[in-house]
DNA sequence: GGTGTCTGCCC
DNA sequence: ATTCTGC
DNA sequence: GCAGAATGGGCAGACACC
């Protein structure tokens, strides 16, 4: 549910019907049981949490039918291999758990819950995952973590490892492509099947709850299972997870709908909750990696695995002796932070440069901290997390935080950013390629072409041993290189991929050497990056027309003086780019707060570094559309909303924004916005168009053309500013459809809310006309690549462009 | 075999 | 991607 | 300033359904 919750998804508007295919359950009616009934009973975990199950809009179901009222669900099948305990027997009782809202130093992993080597119920999870919601402090939050990997630490290492999967939301590495193929469809079929409930009622808890684990937990609480469950194990959900991931091919999706039923089945209380949400990726704790690693470390410090123990040192930097944990209890300044910031500040230097928690749980299990980066070593082949750039408004901010510390400027091309990896197999000098997206997971196959322009580079250059390189591969014409569209990038293939079979060709740009040769120069300013990656890989453009041509970034750098930086800011926003990319090349110092006048204000090193991980201020963007002025915006009328998820869940969220058609004298729908919001315009919005009043319906009662269909709609009353990067053309958006195309209609890429318009009136919002215009203009810029090739596109030329003043209507 | 739905992942 | 919020 | 959360448009691919 992380992902979407408007048109494209059912979002529980279509009432499935109850699906009694896959696994055969008997729904049964509750009426016929009485409590002598076996039940799993209520487990005792999760008792920090405040929440109640609340049974009114069950009750409110327009007359239920019996069975789905309240019923128990018996499986009449075995429950699955996977989820039984293999080796030892565990007893059917949740184990009592201590509060793990504690702090390490007073924790004790108690040994009468924990005998040593049992495996470690998933219940301990959810305890802890329970905890967890009901702080927001990180300190706290971490004090969690830490004192349930301990636990698990001491107790069963081997569930370290699915344990870290499960709370971070991951089943595997990034770049292993292991996926879920999980959704809101097969999940909520699920929930339905095993609590019996309509669809209608889940939609009823889910609209309150705003969150599908929450919906879960509500609608098994009226489930009493007739079989006691052997407990789920954390191995023992995390191996049925992994078998989810690996259903495929015809009947996929009921395969995985009916592991998804036995665990739902075998889950007691809190489980059920964060099942669910761990079968949406989305845990919604406050803690999703950085926390983890920071728990991992803390744990390791005070917990290590009885595997290791014997051999850490005395003096070691990492390890918190007894002695020393004896002493934080009564003086917490004592060195025991000092170890905690020394394992953090190693574990997350493996990570981001390795991230890969199987290699990482293995090398802690065998050698502990201690030497760590040696045994998960930078490895060329896996991938490091990518250095980001902050944003900034213009290039005065960017001079103001700089300086006058040397920078280069360089072209933010509109394409895809790929980690390019290169290296010579050491039997037979073979060349094997990997690329890998921003978020590392493994594109080797949809970038064949590139991959072919990167054994090319070890061809033309036999001395050439192994590379990184960071780059932006961007669809270009084949003919004379014009920069085209993200979206006509996005029209690749990405499966088997055929070389020659290429209909998008593209230039691989450039822009960083993370590696070469063996050697990592990570550590080098990117001045000396730089002029090695220029060095060694001049551009390439090969005679074949469709293969990937390799060039550098555009760029100018500051020494050129402000001037030409200026005038090379003004190239990009006539250029087909979505801006600039600006990076300190030295190593230096620059003020820690710039709008500070003080006579002597405090500085802060920047490095020049390549820092993985990091959005770092050596890196700022500046994208035409942060600028006042320069970015497309609409002024736009809220006709629609839905009901938000998670911390939205009691306001509309996202709302649905209309362009005002003169012609028909209706509101035309063309996109969703749900950023720029504050809470306080949301409580406030939430109000004003309160569920039923006269501004808000469920029936399109204001005659507005949507393209999907809102939860609710809202009387056109107000118009907003919404600045967006780009129009795009839509094959969803009714908007100035029959404008630009017949089939299609136009939208707005990364909308979001800038400020209400008091002083327009519905009838003065954005026409399709103007949206149309603004598609016209954006396609004149930057060569003459047509940005969509389907044919259906009219001609353009016959139209009348806007003139430039009418473009902006932000300010007037 | 064609169309629609769902999911994951680009930005 | 963008943006807001709590710590 | 970091970390986390909520969710935008839009694409290909896999599968479900008819």
């Amino acid at each position: 549910m992380h992902k979407d919750s408007g048109s494209k998804q059912p979002h529980l508007q279509h009432p499935q019907k109850s699906a009694r295919h896959g696994l055969a359950y008997e729904v049964i009616d509750v009426d016929a049981f009485d409590d002598t009934v076996v039940e799993a009973g209520p487990s005792n975990v999760g008792t920090a949490t405040t929440r109640q199950p609340d049974y009114d809009s069950v009750k409110r179901t327009p007359s239920p039918s019996k069975s789905e009222r309240i019923t128990k669900t018996r499986p009449v099948r075995d429950e699955g291999a996977v989820l039984r305990p293999k080796i030892e027997s565990v007893p059917l009782e949740t184990p009592k758990y201590g509060p793990l809202i504690v702090s390490p130093s007073v924790f004790e992993v108690d040994s009468r819950v924990w005998p040593p080597n049992k495996t470690i119920p998933y219940s301990l999870l959810a305890h802890a995952l329970s905890t967890l919601t009901t702080t927001r402090s990180r300190i706290t939050i971490l004090n969690i973590l830490t004192n349930t990997l301990r636990v698990i630490l001491q107790a069963h290492p081997p569930s370290l490892l699915p344990a870290l999967y499960l709370l971070s939301n991951t089943l595997a590495p990034a770049y292993d492509s292991v996926e879920l193929g999980l959704g809101y469809s097969v999940i909520l079929k699920a929930i339905q099947h095993v609590s019996g409930l309509s669809s209608g009622a889940l939609k009823r808890l889910y609209t309150k709850t705003g969150d599908p684990g929450d919906v879960a937990f509500e609608a098994k609480s009226n489930v009493r299972t007739l079989v006691p469950h052997p407990p789920l194990l954390i191995t023992g959900v995390y191996e049925s997870l992994v078998q989810i991931s690996k259903a495929k091919g015809p009947g996929a999706a009921k395969q995985k709908q009916s592991l998804v039923e036995k665990l739902l089945v075998a889950a007691k209380g809190e489980e059920v909750r964060f099942l669910v949400r761990t079968l949406f990726q989305n845990l919604r704790v406050g803690a999703v990696r950085t926390s983890i690693l920071t728990a991992l470390a803390r744990a390791m410090v005070m917990t290590p695995p009885a595997s290791i123990r014997d051999s850490i040192a005395a003096d070691s930097p990492y390890y918190a002796s007894d002695d020393l944990v004896a002493a934080v209890k009564h003086n917490p300044l004592n060195r025991l932070s000092e170890k905690f910031t020394n394992a953090e500040r190693l574990l997350k230097q493996v990570y981001v440069q390795h991230p890969n928690y199987g290699h990482i749980a293995k090398a802690l299990a065998e050698g502990g901290l201690e030497g760590l980066p040696d045994r998960v070593p930078f490895t060329v082949g896996i991938p490091l997390l990518p250095t980001l750039g902050s944003p900034t408004r213009s290039l005065d901010e960017i001079y103001d935080r700089l300086e006058d510390l040397p920078f280069a400027a360089e072209f933010k091309y509109d394409g895809q950013r790929a980690q390019i990896h290169g290296w010579k197999n050491a039997p037979d000098g073979s060349v094997a390629v990997k690329i890998f997206s921003r978020h590392l997971e493994d594109m080797t196959e949809k970038a064949r072409i590139s991959t072919s322009l990167t054994s090319y580079l070890f061809f033309s250059d036999s001395n050439l041993e192994s590379l990184i390189m960071d780059t932006e591969i961007v669809a270009i014409d084949p003919g004379n290189g014009d920069l085209r569209t993200f979206q006509e990038l996005s029209n690749r293939a990405r499966k088997d991929v055929q070389v020659n079979e290429i209909k998008v060709v593209v230039c691989v740009f450039a822009f960083d050497l993370l590696y070469l040769n063996g050697q990592v120069i990570l550590q080098e300013p990117f001045r000396a990056r730089r002029s090695l990656l220029r060095s060694k890989f001049p551009p390439v453009i090969p005679e074949w027309r469709g293969a990937a041509r390799l060039d550098h970034v555009k760029s100018v750098d500051s020494e050129a003086g402000r001037d030409a930086v200026e005038e090379f800011w003004q190239e990009a926003v006539e250029s087909r780019v979505e801006g600039l990319m600006v990076k300190l090349l030295d190593s230096g110092q620059v003020l820690t707060d710039p709008s500070d006048k003080k006579d002597r204000p405090r500085r802060k090193p920047l490095p020049a570094t390549y820092e993985p991980d990091k959005r770092t201020a050596a890196w700022l963007k500046l994208k035409k559309d942060y600028v006042t002025g320069l970015g497309d915006s609409l002024d736009l009328v809220p006709i629609g909303g839905w009901h938000g998820n998670g911390r939205k869940h009691q306001w509309w969220s996202p709302i649905l924004l209309g362009l005002y058609n003169p012609a028909l004298g209706k509101l035309v729908a063309v996109c969703k916005c749900m950023s720029g919001f504050s809470d306080v315009f949301y409580k406030a919005l939430t109000e004003k168009y309160a569920d039923g009043s006269e501004n808000c319906s469920r029936q399109n009662l204001w005659d507005v053309e949507t393209g999907g269909t809102p939860q609710v709609y809202f009387k056109p009353q107000e118009v907003w500013e919404i600045r967006g990067a780009d129009v795009t053309v839509s094959p969803v958006s009714v908007a100035a459809l029959g404008l630009v195309s017949d089939s299609r209609g136009l939208s707005l890429r990364f909308p979001r809310f800038m400020k209400v318009r008091e002083d327009k009136s519905i009838e003065q919002a954005s026409t399709p006309d103007f949206l149309a215009g603004m598609y016209r203009s954006q396609q004149g810029k930057g060569g003459k690549g047509e940005g969509v090739d389907d044919g259906d596109l009219l001609d353009a030329s016959m139209e009348s462009e806007p003139e430039e003043s009418e473009i902006d209507l932000s300010d007037s």
